[in-house]
Formats: C-alpha cells, structure tokens, sequence
DNA sequence: TGTACAATTCACATATTCATATTATGTATT
DNA sequence: AATACATAATATGAATATGTGAATTGTACA
C-alpha cells in the first residue's frame, strides 16, 4: 500500500491497498509524507498500553475517570493524562455529570482500529 | 472493545467487538493487560512516520534498503535502523542476492492494520 | 462560606526513542 | 588476498514520552 490519495495511482492489486512503482511524481511524495505523518502520530496515541486499555473499555461504554482508575489499577494523573492525549487526539470526548467526568469513544477511527487490533492479537491462539 | 480473548465475555454489540462490564475476573485483566502490551508493541512499531512508509512502499513488492534510501530520502544508517526494528518486530523479512538485502513484508498483520490506516488517512476529504 | 470530592495541570525525575557518526560484517570482483 | 560496495551494529547525545507528587480548578453539599 501506499499512502497517497491520487487517483492516477496504478490498479489495485489482491487487497484493497493501491500499488504504485518508482514513477511517483514529487507531489506525490510530499502526500504521502504528510498523510504518514497524520497517521503514525494517530498510531502513536493509541500505541500505548495503557491508552489502548483506555479505549477497549471504552468501548463497552462511558466510564469516568475514577472508574478507569481502578479498571487499569493505575494513578488518578496518569489515566488523566492519557485522557488528555486521546482527547487532543480527537479519540475520545468528556461528558460532565455532576463531580464526575465520564468519557466516551469520539469517532470510528478508533474503533476501526482496535477492531483490527483485536482480531490480530486477542482472538488468535 | 476489549482485549481478553476469553469465550465467556458477553455476546456482540453494533460492531464486531466483544463487550463487557464490571465483572471481569482478576485473570481476564491480566490477559486483557498482556494483549495490550503485545498490541501497544506493535502500534509503537508502526507508528513512526519513516516505518511507515517503508510499509508502505513494500507493500507494492520488495526493495532493496538502497532504494527504500531513495524513496524515503533518509540517510542509510537511518533506514537500516528501521528495517531493523521492524525486523525484530516480524513485520519484514530479507532476502539477501549478491550484495543487496530485499525486504518483503512478513505477515499479514501489517497489511491488515496499512489498509485501515490508508482509508482513514489517505482516502478522505 | 467551608469542606470534600473529582479531575486537571504543573514541575520534576526517569525512561524511551531517535538521528547521527562510526565501526564492523558479508559479498562480489579483481 | 585485497578492494569496493551494501548492509548491519554499536555508541552517543538530543529530543520526546511517561509516571509521580503537589498544587489547582470545578462541583456539590452541609
């Protein structure tokens, strides 16, 4: 696969990802760089155990902070500062109610994601 | 979603995700904890905009590490790094004719988690 | 208003990642 | 064997990410 969205790139091939040679032009390029960029920062702020663990019990549901806290036996900042990761990240979105600050899946990115993730590394065996 | 591969979770909900609640037992969590750490592993090592890319670019066939360095314009020390992270990784294999090292994509799973990653990054707007 | 609780933010120490330079290894050629 | 070339491995420092504790903000309630 490649990583631009130009619409003169070759047929595709077996799998649903475009094929390209050695003929990319410099626009080309300067896409491709720039959309690996958007992605490997998004693959950044899922790559981490904790967050990841986040976002999968998310997944079930909102849950507050301090629910999170115990589900992942970790600090009140550190999840917090997780939190604020995948909310600059646009992964997830906070919803006031009274003290506290439930949290849930923002988009389908995510979710498209972790589906993947799940296949691969908690189904197999 | 959620990363315990455990056939006792809770029936499916809109996605293809398994759901639960509260009531995991200590040792779901610590299959959930041990898939994440696999998992996380994987995204860190994928979530580098030069890896990326050469994902990318071997998704369309193998290259030699000398034109990954001209398809990435990066310094040859840099490449081989990354070839090699991702080497340990098990996403890639070599093929070593003559002087020249080919690298081909080893599994799956980087295809699996390249054709998401494309469609949420390179098809939009 | 004062207190308790939930969550965030900040400042710091530590750990990890990364790029670069340098050195080493393996292969072909002479 | 000697040399040149392609790649790998190692070392070093800079940059970034992470967890911790303390201070701060926001909310509810007496």
């Amino acid at each position: 696969m490649e990583l631009t969205s130009n619409p003169a790139v070759k047929a595709e091939k077996t799998m649903g990802l475009p094929v390209f040679d050695t003929d990319m032009c410099a626009e080309d390029m300067d896409r491709m760089a720039a959309n690996a960029m958007k992605a490997s920062n998004f693959l950044k702020a899922i790559g981490h155990e904790g967050r990841l663990m986040i976002l999968c019990h998310l997944a079930s549901g909102e849950k507050s902070v301090t629910e999170l806290e115990d589900l992942l036996s970790a600090r009140q900042a550190a999840v917090s500062q997780q939190l604020s990761r995948l909310r600059l990240e646009g992964l997830v979105n906070p919803r006031r109610d009274g003290k506290a600050i439930y949290y849930s899946l923002a988009d389908d990115r995510a979710k498209q994601i972790m589906e993947v993730v799940y296949d691969l590394f908690c189904r197999e065996e």
